[in-house]
DNA sequence: GTTCTTACA
DNA sequence: TGTAAGGA
């Protein structure tokens, strides 16, 4: 597929599928006319890499592990190195915290709802306000 | 009409 | 990253 199909199915800008591919995150091949073609797979190697983006993982740090994290999981001894090991615990660790962090303040906005759900009335009353509101 | 590279705000 | 320029 062509790059904006794969934009379109990735929900992904695309010049930031040919910055992912200039850091060495995905891979393209070149049709004649020299458009980017891409595997099927790529799509969700794209998925995967914006949700380790999101993660809050550096792209440099995400080129190192993709290779880990493929799926099927095998695990290519050969080339794990004990660096390679340390950076994947180190972000395991990040990556709790941050969930630490959202957890709170999902619970804060759960809370918040919850109050305002009680001393605003039955859920009928509001539920008329909406997109879809007043028709 | 879709994509490409390069470059600047 | 967004967006524009100038081609293919």
């Amino acid at each position: 597929m062509r790059i904006g199909e794969l934009s379109a199915r990735t929900r992904t800008p695309v010049r930031l599928l040919r910055y992912y591919e200039e850091q060495e995150l995905i891979a393209s091949d070149r049709l004649p006319n020299g458009y980017r073609d891409y595997e099927e797979y790529v799509v969700d190697r794209v998925l995967q890499v914006r949700g380790l983006l999101d993660a809050g993982l550096p792209t440099r740090i995400i080129k190192g592990i993709l290779p880990c994290l493929n799926t099927p999981r095998t695990i290519h001894m050969p080339y794990v190195t004990p660096d390679m090991v340390a950076t994947l615990e180190r972000e395991r660790e990040r990556m709790a915290e941050k969930i630490e962090c959202l957890t709170k303040n999902h619970r804060a906005i759960t809370d918040y709802l919850d109050a305002y759900a009680a001393m605003s009335g039955p859920p009928a009353e509001v539920s008329s306000v909406g997109p879809e509101a007043g028709r």
